[in-house]
RNA sequence: GGCAUCGUGGCCGAGUGGCUAGGCACAGCUCUGCAAAAGCUUGUACAGCGGUUCGAAUCCGCUCGAUGCCUCCA
Protein backbone atom coordinates (compact mmCIF):
# COMPACT_ATOMS: atom_id res chain seq x y z
CA UNK A 1 0.00 0.00 0.00
CA UNK A 2 1.63 3.53 -0.54
CA UNK A 3 2.03 5.74 1.42
CA UNK A 4 -0.10 8.68 0.04
CA UNK A 5 -2.87 6.09 1.16
CA UNK A 6 -2.91 6.48 4.67
CA UNK A 7 -1.99 10.20 4.82
CA UNK A 8 -4.33 12.87 3.77
CA UNK A 9 -3.04 15.73 2.38
CA UNK A 10 -4.78 18.85 2.59
CA UNK A 11 -4.06 21.38 0.10
CA UNK A 12 -5.39 25.54 0.30
CA UNK A 13 -6.71 26.22 -2.76
CA UNK A 14 -6.68 29.64 -3.81
CA UNK A 15 -9.43 29.28 -6.21
CA UNK A 16 -12.19 28.01 -3.89
CA UNK A 17 -10.44 29.93 -0.69
CA UNK A 18 -10.62 26.50 1.33
CA UNK A 19 -8.50 23.36 2.11
CA UNK A 20 -9.18 20.72 0.34
CA UNK A 21 -8.52 16.95 0.66
CA UNK A 22 -6.17 16.47 -2.30
CA UNK A 23 -7.07 13.66 -4.77
CA UNK A 24 -5.01 13.80 -7.99
CA UNK A 25 -6.84 13.10 -11.18
CA UNK A 26 -5.34 10.28 -12.10
CA UNK A 27 -4.48 7.88 -9.06
CA UNK A 28 -1.29 7.39 -8.24
CA UNK A 29 -0.26 10.46 -10.33
CA UNK A 30 0.54 14.21 -9.83
CA UNK A 31 1.06 16.69 -12.60
CA UNK A 32 2.58 19.97 -11.24
CA UNK A 33 2.92 22.90 -12.86
CA UNK A 34 4.90 26.03 -11.68
CA UNK A 35 5.35 29.36 -13.43
CA UNK A 36 9.10 29.81 -13.52
CA UNK A 37 11.65 32.73 -13.96
CA UNK A 38 12.03 35.43 -16.60
CA UNK A 39 15.79 34.71 -17.41
CA UNK A 40 16.73 38.72 -18.06
CA UNK A 41 18.71 38.70 -14.63
CA UNK A 42 20.12 37.09 -11.92
CA UNK A 43 17.78 35.28 -9.73
CA UNK A 44 17.20 36.70 -6.41
CA UNK A 45 16.30 34.93 -3.18
CA UNK A 46 12.15 35.96 -3.09
CA UNK A 47 12.19 34.35 -6.77
CA UNK A 48 13.85 31.43 -4.90
CA UNK A 49 11.76 30.65 -1.77
CA UNK A 50 8.69 30.42 -4.14
CA UNK A 51 10.55 27.82 -5.79
CA UNK A 52 11.76 26.21 -2.13
CA UNK A 53 8.23 26.22 -0.96
CA UNK A 54 6.77 23.98 -4.62
CA UNK A 55 10.61 21.75 -4.20
CA UNK A 56 9.51 21.18 -0.46
CA UNK A 57 5.79 20.10 -1.93
CA UNK A 58 7.51 18.36 -5.13
CA UNK A 59 9.88 16.49 -2.26
CA UNK A 60 6.77 15.66 0.15
CA UNK A 61 4.51 14.13 -3.12
CA UNK A 62 7.49 11.45 -3.96
CA UNK A 63 7.90 10.52 -0.51
CA UNK A 64 4.14 9.82 -0.32
CA UNK A 65 4.62 7.51 -3.19
CA UNK A 66 3.08 9.64 -6.10
CA UNK A 67 4.80 9.49 -9.82
CA UNK A 68 5.14 13.02 -10.35
CA UNK A 69 5.53 14.93 -13.13
CA UNK A 70 6.69 18.25 -12.30
CA UNK A 71 6.82 21.15 -15.11
CA UNK A 72 8.61 24.35 -14.19
CA UNK A 73 9.06 26.57 -17.35
CA UNK A 74 12.05 29.10 -18.05
CA UNK A 75 10.00 32.08 -19.88
CA UNK A 76 12.88 33.05 -22.46
CA UNK A 77 10.55 35.37 -24.73
CA UNK A 78 10.52 37.88 -22.18
CA UNK A 79 7.20 40.18 -21.77
CA UNK A 80 6.33 43.38 -22.50
CA UNK A 81 7.59 46.05 -20.68
CA UNK A 82 4.07 47.97 -20.80
CA UNK A 83 1.34 47.43 -22.62
CA UNK A 84 0.88 50.89 -23.81
CA UNK A 85 4.61 51.43 -25.19
CA UNK A 86 6.15 50.16 -28.17
CA UNK A 87 6.13 46.79 -27.11
CA UNK A 88 9.34 45.98 -26.13
CA UNK A 89 10.40 43.26 -24.27
CA UNK A 90 12.34 42.83 -21.49
CA UNK A 91 14.95 40.18 -22.89
CA UNK A 92 15.40 41.70 -26.28
CA UNK A 93 15.90 45.57 -24.25
CA UNK A 94 18.69 43.88 -22.22
CA UNK A 95 20.11 42.29 -25.04
CA UNK A 96 20.48 45.22 -26.90
CA UNK A 97 21.68 46.94 -23.39
CA UNK A 98 24.17 44.83 -23.10
CA UNK A 99 25.09 44.75 -26.34
CA UNK A 100 24.75 41.12 -26.67
CA UNK A 101 22.13 38.22 -28.73
CA UNK A 102 19.30 37.51 -26.84
CA UNK A 103 19.55 34.04 -26.71
CA UNK A 104 23.21 34.85 -25.13
CA UNK A 105 20.56 36.89 -22.19
CA UNK A 106 18.67 33.72 -21.91
CA UNK A 107 21.84 31.46 -21.59
CA UNK A 108 23.55 33.19 -18.80
CA UNK A 109 20.74 33.68 -16.93
CA UNK A 110 19.68 30.04 -17.13
CA UNK A 111 23.15 28.93 -16.01
CA UNK A 112 22.87 31.35 -13.57
CA UNK A 113 19.45 30.02 -12.27
CA UNK A 114 20.57 26.54 -11.94
CA UNK A 115 23.20 27.20 -9.98
CA UNK A 116 21.57 29.00 -7.30
CA UNK A 117 19.12 25.87 -7.04
CA UNK A 118 21.11 23.15 -6.77
CA UNK A 119 22.92 25.08 -3.83
CA UNK A 120 20.11 25.20 -2.48
CA UNK A 121 19.83 21.54 -3.28
CA UNK A 122 16.57 21.98 -5.46
CA UNK A 123 15.09 18.64 -7.00
CA UNK A 124 15.31 19.33 -10.94
CA UNK A 125 11.95 19.54 -12.59
CA UNK A 126 10.94 16.86 -14.70
CA UNK A 127 10.49 18.91 -17.38
CA UNK A 128 11.85 22.56 -17.71
CA UNK A 129 10.29 24.00 -21.04
CA UNK A 130 11.13 27.03 -22.67
CA UNK A 131 8.65 29.69 -24.15
CA UNK A 132 10.87 30.21 -26.83
CA UNK A 133 10.41 26.23 -28.05
CA UNK A 134 6.52 26.15 -27.95
CA UNK A 135 5.89 29.13 -30.05
CA UNK A 136 4.17 26.84 -32.68
CA UNK A 137 1.51 25.96 -30.28
CA UNK A 138 1.39 29.53 -29.00
CA UNK A 139 -0.15 30.34 -32.35
CA UNK A 140 -2.10 27.18 -32.41
CA UNK A 141 -3.92 28.54 -29.06
CA UNK A 142 -4.63 31.81 -31.02
CA UNK A 143 -5.81 30.83 -34.04
CA UNK A 144 -8.45 28.38 -31.38
CA UNK A 145 -9.41 31.02 -29.51
CA UNK A 146 -9.99 33.73 -32.66
CA UNK A 147 -11.84 30.88 -33.56
CA UNK A 148 -14.46 30.75 -30.43
CA UNK A 149 -14.82 33.93 -30.82
CA UNK A 150 -12.53 35.31 -27.91
CA UNK A 151 -10.11 37.39 -29.49
CA UNK A 152 -9.99 39.59 -32.13
CA UNK A 153 -6.78 40.91 -34.34
CA UNK A 154 -5.96 44.45 -34.92
CA UNK A 155 -2.31 46.15 -36.64
CA UNK A 156 -1.22 42.47 -36.82
CA UNK A 157 -1.60 41.95 -32.82
CA UNK A 158 -4.38 39.83 -31.30
CA UNK A 159 -6.26 40.38 -28.14
CA UNK A 160 -7.95 38.78 -26.11
CA UNK A 161 -11.87 39.98 -25.35
CA UNK A 162 -12.43 39.89 -21.63
CA UNK A 163 -15.99 41.43 -21.93
CA UNK A 164 -17.01 38.89 -24.43
CA UNK A 165 -15.31 36.29 -22.31
CA UNK A 166 -16.69 37.48 -19.32
CA UNK A 167 -20.37 37.70 -20.40
CA UNK A 168 -19.97 33.44 -20.59
CA UNK A 169 -17.40 32.87 -18.01
CA UNK A 170 -16.03 34.61 -14.58
CA UNK A 171 -13.43 36.53 -15.25
CA UNK A 172 -11.45 37.51 -11.88
CA UNK A 173 -12.83 34.66 -10.11
CA UNK A 174 -9.30 33.30 -8.81
CA UNK A 175 -7.92 37.29 -7.73
CA UNK A 176 -11.86 37.85 -6.30
CA UNK A 177 -12.16 40.85 -9.25
CA UNK A 178 -15.07 41.59 -10.62
CA UNK A 179 -14.54 43.07 -14.52
CA UNK A 180 -17.16 45.74 -13.58
CA UNK A 181 -14.78 46.89 -10.58
CA UNK A 182 -11.68 46.77 -12.94
CA UNK A 183 -13.77 48.30 -15.83
CA UNK A 184 -14.98 51.52 -12.96
CA UNK A 185 -11.53 51.66 -12.12
CA UNK A 186 -9.26 52.10 -14.62
CA UNK A 187 -6.21 54.35 -14.99
CA UNK A 188 -6.06 56.49 -18.06
CA UNK A 189 -3.87 55.11 -20.38
CA UNK A 190 -1.21 58.41 -21.63
CA UNK A 191 -0.25 56.39 -24.86
CA UNK A 192 -3.10 55.71 -27.81
CA UNK A 193 -4.55 52.06 -27.52
CA UNK A 194 -5.45 49.83 -30.15
CA UNK A 195 -7.19 47.51 -27.72
CA UNK A 196 -10.97 47.39 -27.65
CA UNK A 197 -10.76 47.92 -23.84
CA UNK A 198 -8.02 48.52 -21.13
CA UNK A 199 -8.91 45.06 -19.75
CA UNK A 200 -7.94 42.89 -22.69
CA UNK A 201 -5.01 41.76 -22.98
CA UNK A 202 -2.33 40.58 -26.18
CA UNK A 203 -2.44 36.85 -26.89
CA UNK A 204 0.14 37.77 -29.81
CA UNK A 205 2.06 41.04 -30.52
CA UNK A 206 2.84 43.00 -34.09
CA UNK A 207 7.27 43.56 -33.84
CA UNK A 208 8.01 46.68 -34.53
CA UNK A 209 11.12 46.54 -36.46
CA UNK A 210 13.71 47.33 -34.16
CA UNK A 211 12.31 44.69 -32.37
CA UNK A 212 14.55 41.84 -32.56
CA UNK A 213 12.77 38.88 -31.05
CA UNK A 214 10.27 37.88 -33.55
CA UNK A 215 8.35 34.83 -35.29
CA UNK A 216 6.46 34.94 -38.39
CA UNK A 217 2.19 34.02 -37.56
CA UNK A 218 -0.56 34.35 -39.87
CA UNK A 219 -0.97 38.11 -38.28
CA UNK A 220 2.63 38.70 -39.18
CA UNK A 221 6.06 38.92 -37.53
CA UNK A 222 5.88 39.30 -33.77
CA UNK A 223 5.81 37.00 -30.54
CA UNK A 224 3.48 35.78 -28.24
CA UNK A 225 1.73 37.25 -25.40
CA UNK A 226 2.41 37.44 -21.21
CA UNK A 227 0.55 35.10 -20.71
CA UNK A 228 0.31 32.35 -23.02
CA UNK A 229 3.21 30.27 -22.63
CA UNK A 230 1.81 29.11 -19.42
CA UNK A 231 -1.96 27.64 -20.32
CA UNK A 232 0.64 26.03 -23.55
CA UNK A 233 2.89 24.54 -22.06
CA UNK A 234 1.22 23.25 -18.75
CA UNK A 235 -2.07 21.56 -20.61
CA UNK A 236 0.60 20.40 -23.36
CA UNK A 237 3.01 18.37 -20.59
CA UNK A 238 0.06 17.77 -18.02
CA UNK A 239 -3.31 17.65 -19.97
CA UNK A 240 -6.40 19.63 -20.41
CA UNK A 241 -6.94 18.81 -16.71
CA UNK A 242 -4.06 18.28 -14.19
CA UNK A 243 -3.87 18.67 -10.39
CA UNK A 244 -1.76 21.53 -9.60
CA UNK A 245 -0.89 24.93 -10.88
CA UNK A 246 1.80 27.01 -8.62
CA UNK A 247 3.24 30.39 -8.74
CA UNK A 248 4.16 33.42 -6.33
CA UNK A 249 0.94 35.42 -4.69
CA UNK A 250 2.10 38.42 -7.56
CA UNK A 251 1.46 36.25 -10.36
CA UNK A 252 -2.81 35.66 -9.16
CA UNK A 253 -3.39 38.63 -11.21
CA UNK A 254 -3.06 39.60 -13.64
CA UNK A 255 -0.90 36.91 -14.98
CA UNK A 256 -2.85 33.76 -13.45
CA UNK A 257 -6.17 34.92 -14.12
CA UNK A 258 -5.63 35.35 -17.75
CA UNK A 259 -4.61 31.81 -17.85
CA UNK A 260 -7.95 30.62 -16.66
CA UNK A 261 -9.31 32.90 -18.81
CA UNK A 262 -7.24 31.87 -22.00
CA UNK A 263 -7.70 28.05 -21.34
CA UNK A 264 -11.26 28.24 -20.39
CA UNK A 265 -11.68 30.01 -24.05
CA UNK A 266 -10.06 27.61 -25.57
CA UNK A 267 -11.10 23.77 -23.73
CA UNK A 268 -14.13 25.33 -22.23
CA UNK A 269 -12.56 24.57 -18.69
CA UNK A 270 -9.51 25.54 -16.56
CA UNK A 271 -7.45 22.59 -16.34
CA UNK A 272 -6.38 23.26 -13.05
CA UNK A 273 -7.61 21.15 -9.63
CA UNK A 274 -5.78 23.12 -7.22
CA UNK A 275 -4.04 26.66 -7.49
CA UNK A 276 -1.01 27.11 -4.75
CA UNK A 277 0.09 30.41 -4.45
CA UNK A 278 3.52 30.70 -2.33
CA UNK A 279 3.55 33.91 -0.51
CA UNK A 280 6.11 37.14 -0.43
CA UNK A 281 9.62 37.23 1.12
CA UNK A 282 10.24 40.26 2.14
CA UNK A 283 13.27 42.47 3.08
CA UNK A 284 13.26 45.48 5.58
CA UNK A 285 9.46 44.64 5.75
CA UNK A 286 9.25 45.42 1.72
CA UNK A 287 8.50 43.33 -0.80
CA UNK A 288 11.70 42.39 -2.75
CA UNK A 289 11.49 43.35 -6.01
CA UNK A 290 13.69 43.56 -9.13
CA UNK A 291 12.80 46.84 -10.10
CA UNK A 292 12.73 48.77 -7.10
CA UNK A 293 16.17 47.33 -6.06
CA UNK A 294 15.34 45.81 -2.52
CA UNK A 295 16.87 43.04 -3.29
CA UNK A 296 19.43 40.49 -1.77
CA UNK A 297 21.02 37.88 -4.06
CA UNK A 298 21.18 34.60 -3.00
CA UNK A 299 25.59 34.44 -4.01
CA UNK A 300 25.59 37.84 -1.89
CA UNK A 301 23.93 35.81 1.40
CA UNK A 302 26.73 32.53 0.99
CA UNK A 303 29.42 35.40 1.13
CA UNK A 304 27.73 37.46 3.30
CA UNK A 305 29.04 40.21 1.15
CA UNK A 306 25.73 42.62 1.85
CA UNK A 307 25.37 45.43 4.45
CA UNK A 308 22.35 43.76 5.89
CA UNK A 309 24.29 41.07 6.86
CA UNK A 310 26.48 40.41 9.54
CA UNK A 311 27.99 37.47 7.66
CA UNK A 312 27.26 34.82 5.69
CA UNK A 313 24.74 32.20 5.89
CA UNK A 314 24.84 28.69 4.29
CA UNK A 315 21.90 27.70 1.35
CA UNK A 316 21.15 25.10 4.34
CA UNK A 317 20.39 28.06 6.61
CA UNK A 318 18.75 29.93 4.70
CA UNK A 319 16.32 27.17 3.46
CA UNK A 320 15.44 25.98 7.05
CA UNK A 321 14.70 29.84 8.09
CA UNK A 322 12.27 29.67 4.90
CA UNK A 323 11.07 26.39 6.30
CA UNK A 324 10.05 27.48 9.42
CA UNK A 325 7.56 29.69 7.80
CA UNK A 326 4.55 28.54 6.09
CA UNK A 327 4.41 29.00 2.33
CA UNK A 328 1.36 31.30 2.22
CA UNK A 329 2.57 33.68 5.02
CA UNK A 330 4.67 36.77 4.00
CA UNK A 331 8.46 35.61 5.51
CA UNK A 332 10.56 39.23 6.10
CA UNK A 333 14.17 38.39 5.86
CA UNK A 334 16.87 40.37 8.42
CA UNK A 335 20.16 38.97 9.90
CA UNK A 336 18.37 38.72 13.27
CA UNK A 337 16.26 36.00 11.61
CA UNK A 338 18.62 34.57 10.16
CA UNK A 339 20.74 34.22 12.44
CA UNK A 340 18.38 32.50 14.43
CA UNK A 341 18.22 29.96 12.28
CA UNK A 342 21.54 29.24 11.86
CA UNK A 343 21.27 28.19 15.52
CA UNK A 344 18.16 26.41 15.47
CA UNK A 345 19.42 24.46 12.48
CA UNK A 346 23.19 23.73 14.26
CA UNK A 347 21.16 22.30 17.14
CA UNK A 348 19.34 20.20 15.28
CA UNK A 349 22.41 19.03 12.69
CA UNK A 350 24.32 18.31 15.62
CA UNK A 351 21.44 16.13 17.52
CA UNK A 352 20.80 14.17 14.14
CA UNK A 353 25.11 13.60 14.49
CA UNK A 354 24.85 12.45 18.14
CA UNK A 355 21.78 9.57 17.20
CA UNK A 356 24.27 6.78 16.45
CA UNK A 357 25.55 7.14 19.77
CA UNK A 358 22.78 6.87 21.87
CA UNK A 359 22.07 3.41 24.40
CA UNK A 360 19.41 1.79 23.67
CA UNK A 361 17.12 0.18 26.36
CA UNK A 362 14.47 -2.70 26.45
CA UNK A 363 11.78 -0.60 26.17
CA UNK A 364 10.46 3.16 25.04
CA UNK A 365 9.21 5.84 27.25
CA UNK A 366 8.41 7.45 23.77
CA UNK A 367 5.46 6.38 21.34
CA UNK A 368 7.35 6.99 18.38
CA UNK A 369 4.41 5.65 15.56
CA UNK A 370 2.32 8.75 17.06
CA UNK A 371 5.18 11.34 16.94
CA UNK A 372 5.59 10.38 13.67
CA UNK A 373 2.12 10.47 12.81
CA UNK A 374 2.03 13.92 14.26
CA UNK A 375 5.08 14.89 11.66
CA UNK A 376 2.92 13.79 8.52
CA UNK A 377 -0.22 15.61 10.16
CA UNK A 378 1.79 18.84 9.60
CA UNK A 379 2.96 18.27 6.36
CA UNK A 380 -0.73 16.68 5.12
CA UNK A 381 -2.22 20.10 6.63
CA UNK A 382 -1.51 22.14 3.64
CA UNK A 383 2.61 20.88 4.01
CA UNK A 384 2.96 22.89 7.43
CA UNK A 385 6.61 22.95 7.66
CA UNK A 386 6.82 25.39 10.97
CA UNK A 387 4.66 22.59 12.74
CA UNK A 388 6.85 19.75 11.34
CA UNK A 389 10.07 21.63 12.64
CA UNK A 390 8.29 21.62 16.05
CA UNK A 391 7.67 18.07 16.35
CA UNK A 392 11.64 17.50 14.78
CA UNK A 393 12.99 19.46 17.83
CA UNK A 394 10.46 17.36 20.20
CA UNK A 395 13.29 14.24 18.76
CA UNK A 396 16.04 16.61 19.44
CA UNK A 397 14.97 16.96 23.06
CA UNK A 398 14.80 13.04 23.25
CA UNK A 399 17.69 12.12 21.44
CA UNK A 400 19.59 14.58 24.10
CA UNK A 401 17.44 12.91 27.41
CA UNK A 402 18.53 9.37 25.88
CA UNK A 403 22.01 10.21 25.43
CA UNK A 404 21.93 11.03 29.10
CA UNK A 405 19.90 8.35 30.33
CA UNK A 406 17.09 9.87 31.65
CA UNK A 407 14.70 8.41 28.57
CA UNK A 408 14.44 4.85 27.14
CA UNK A 409 14.70 4.02 23.50
CA UNK A 410 14.39 0.81 21.95
CA UNK A 411 16.58 -0.28 18.97
CA UNK A 412 13.32 -0.43 16.94
CA UNK A 413 12.30 3.41 17.61
CA UNK A 414 16.09 4.18 17.37
CA UNK A 415 16.37 2.75 13.71
CA UNK A 416 12.95 4.00 13.31
CA UNK A 417 13.51 7.72 14.35
CA UNK A 418 16.75 7.77 12.80
CA UNK A 419 15.08 7.03 9.42
CA UNK A 420 12.05 9.01 10.02
CA UNK A 421 14.19 12.00 11.12
CA UNK A 422 16.53 11.41 7.38
CA UNK A 423 13.11 11.40 5.87
CA UNK A 424 11.56 14.45 7.15
CA UNK A 425 14.77 16.52 7.32
CA UNK A 426 16.50 15.29 4.26
CA UNK A 427 14.31 14.48 1.59
CA UNK A 428 11.68 16.38 2.30
CA UNK A 429 12.45 19.52 3.45
CA UNK A 430 15.78 19.24 1.49
CA UNK A 431 17.71 20.32 4.18
CA UNK A 432 21.62 19.19 3.90
CA UNK A 433 24.43 18.55 6.57
CA UNK A 434 26.81 21.11 7.05
CA UNK A 435 30.06 20.70 5.21
CA UNK A 436 32.65 19.16 7.19
CA UNK A 437 34.93 20.84 8.10
CA UNK A 438 36.92 21.19 5.28
CA UNK A 439 38.21 24.29 5.60
CA UNK A 440 40.73 23.29 8.55
CA UNK A 441 43.54 21.35 6.59
CA UNK A 442 45.12 18.22 8.20
CA UNK A 443 48.09 21.00 9.06
CA UNK A 444 45.84 22.86 10.96
CA UNK A 445 44.04 20.23 12.78
CA UNK A 446 47.02 19.46 13.96
CA UNK A 447 48.54 22.21 15.02
CA UNK A 448 44.93 22.65 17.19
CA UNK A 449 45.25 19.24 18.68
CA UNK A 450 48.67 20.11 19.80
CA UNK A 451 47.56 22.78 21.42
CA UNK A 452 44.62 21.10 22.58
CA UNK A 453 46.79 18.54 24.52
CA UNK A 454 49.35 21.03 25.48
CA UNK A 455 46.06 22.80 27.54
CA UNK A 456 44.74 19.68 28.79
CA UNK A 457 48.02 18.83 30.24
CA UNK A 458 48.52 22.64 31.84
CA UNK A 459 45.25 21.87 33.64
CA UNK A 460 45.80 18.59 34.42
CA UNK A 461 49.05 20.47 36.70
CA UNK A 462 46.42 23.28 37.79
CA UNK A 463 48.83 25.66 35.49
CA UNK A 464 45.60 27.64 34.20
CA UNK A 465 47.47 30.37 33.11
CA UNK A 466 49.48 28.64 30.73
CA UNK A 467 45.95 27.13 29.99
CA UNK A 468 43.68 30.32 29.66
CA UNK A 469 46.45 31.67 27.35
CA UNK A 470 46.48 28.62 25.00
CA UNK A 471 42.48 29.45 25.13
CA UNK A 472 42.09 32.64 24.95
CA UNK A 473 44.52 33.24 21.69
CA UNK A 474 42.90 30.29 20.27
CA UNK A 475 39.45 32.33 20.47
CA UNK A 476 40.95 35.45 19.30
CA UNK A 477 42.19 33.55 16.34
CA UNK A 478 38.70 32.60 15.92
CA UNK A 479 39.34 28.91 16.79
CA UNK A 480 36.90 27.89 19.65
CA UNK A 481 37.51 24.55 22.02
CA UNK A 482 35.17 23.31 23.71
CA UNK A 483 35.34 21.32 26.58
CA UNK A 484 33.13 18.07 26.59
CA UNK A 485 32.76 15.24 28.69
CA UNK A 486 34.88 12.59 25.92
CA UNK A 487 37.52 15.53 25.31
CA UNK A 488 37.89 18.65 24.08
CA UNK A 489 36.85 19.69 20.27
CA UNK A 490 37.00 22.74 18.35
CA UNK A 491 35.57 25.30 15.93
CA UNK A 492 36.63 27.34 13.48
C1' G B 1 -9.34 55.39 -5.33
C1' G B 2 -10.57 49.81 -5.93
C1' C B 3 -9.50 44.63 -4.38
C1' A B 4 -6.98 41.62 -0.91
C1' U B 5 -3.84 39.99 3.08
C1' C B 6 -1.89 40.74 7.74
C1' G B 7 -1.10 42.92 12.95
C1' U B 8 0.80 36.95 18.32
C1' G B 9 5.49 37.39 24.45
C1' G B 10 12.42 40.97 23.58
C1' C B 11 12.94 38.97 18.11
C1' C B 12 11.37 35.29 14.26
C1' G B 13 7.18 32.37 13.63
C1' A B 14 2.83 28.28 14.15
C1' G B 15 -2.08 28.04 15.88
C1' U B 16 -8.01 30.10 13.68
C1' G B 17 -13.77 28.96 19.31
C1' G B 18 -12.01 25.65 25.11
C1' C B 19 -6.47 21.25 25.66
C1' U B 20 -2.99 27.80 24.57
C1' A B 21 3.76 24.90 18.86
C1' G B 22 8.79 25.59 17.87
C1' G B 23 13.44 28.37 17.12
C1' C B 24 16.54 32.52 18.84
C1' A B 25 17.55 35.81 22.93
C1' C B 26 17.16 36.43 28.45
C1' A B 27 17.20 34.00 33.36
C1' G B 28 18.05 29.74 36.68
C1' C B 29 20.34 24.95 37.08
C1' U B 30 23.87 20.90 35.58
C1' C B 31 28.77 20.37 33.81
C1' U B 32 33.65 23.11 34.43
C1' G B 33 39.63 25.07 38.00
C1' C B 34 37.03 29.50 35.98
C1' A B 35 34.74 30.38 31.54
C1' A B 36 32.95 29.05 26.91
C1' A B 37 30.39 25.17 24.58
C1' A B 38 26.61 21.65 25.46
C1' G B 39 22.25 19.89 28.03
C1' C B 40 18.00 20.63 31.29
C1' U B 41 14.16 23.97 33.30
C1' U B 42 11.32 28.37 33.12
C1' G B 43 7.92 32.32 29.53
C1' U B 44 0.08 32.47 29.36
C1' A B 45 1.45 36.80 24.46
C1' C B 46 -2.24 37.47 20.72
C1' A B 47 -2.97 46.11 17.75
C1' G B 48 -7.32 48.98 20.09
C1' C B 49 -12.61 49.30 21.09
C1' G B 50 -17.31 47.02 20.93
C1' G B 51 -20.40 42.54 19.89
C1' U B 52 -21.79 37.06 19.50
C1' U B 53 -20.79 32.84 22.97
C1' C B 54 -20.98 29.19 29.02
C1' G B 55 -16.10 30.28 26.79
C1' A B 56 -12.40 34.19 21.55
C1' A B 57 -5.85 35.30 19.87
C1' U B 58 -9.37 32.39 16.92
C1' C B 59 -16.20 34.41 14.69
C1' C B 60 -18.71 39.54 13.55
C1' G B 61 -18.39 45.07 13.37
C1' C B 62 -15.67 49.50 13.76
C1' U B 63 -10.94 52.14 14.50
C1' C B 64 -5.73 52.41 13.97
C1' G B 65 -1.33 50.47 11.65
C1' A B 66 1.54 47.53 7.97
C1' U B 67 2.02 45.09 3.39
C1' G B 68 0.65 43.27 -1.43
C1' C B 69 -2.06 43.50 -6.10
C1' C B 70 -4.60 46.85 -9.48
C1' U B 71 1.74 48.00 -14.74
C1' C B 72 6.71 43.36 -16.06
C1' C B 73 7.83 40.80 -11.33
C1' A B 74 7.99 34.51 -7.47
Amino acid sequence: MALYEEQNLRIYNSLSGKKESFTPVHEGHVGMYVCGPTVYSKVHLGNCRTFMSFDMVYRYFLHLGYKVRYVRNITDAGHLEDDADEGEDKISKKARLEKIEPMEVVQRYTTDFHNILRKFNFLPPSIEPTATGHIVEQIEIIKAILEKGYAYEKNGSVYFDVQKFDSDFEYGKLSGRRLEDMIANTRELTAQDEKNNPQDFALWKRAEPRHIMRWPSPWGEGFPGWHLECTVMSTKYLGETFDIHGGGMDLKFPHHECEIAQAEARYGQSPVRYWMHANMLTLNGRKMSKSTGNNLLPEEIFEGNNPILSKAYSPSVVRFFMMQAHYTSILDLSDDALLAAEKGYIRLMDALALLDSIPISEKSDVDLNAWKQRCYDALNDDFNTPILIAQLFEAVKWIHLAREGRQNLSADDKTNLESSLNAFVFDILGIQKPIAGTEASGKVDGLVQLLIDMRNKARADKDYATADQIRDTLAELGIQLKDGKEGTSYQL
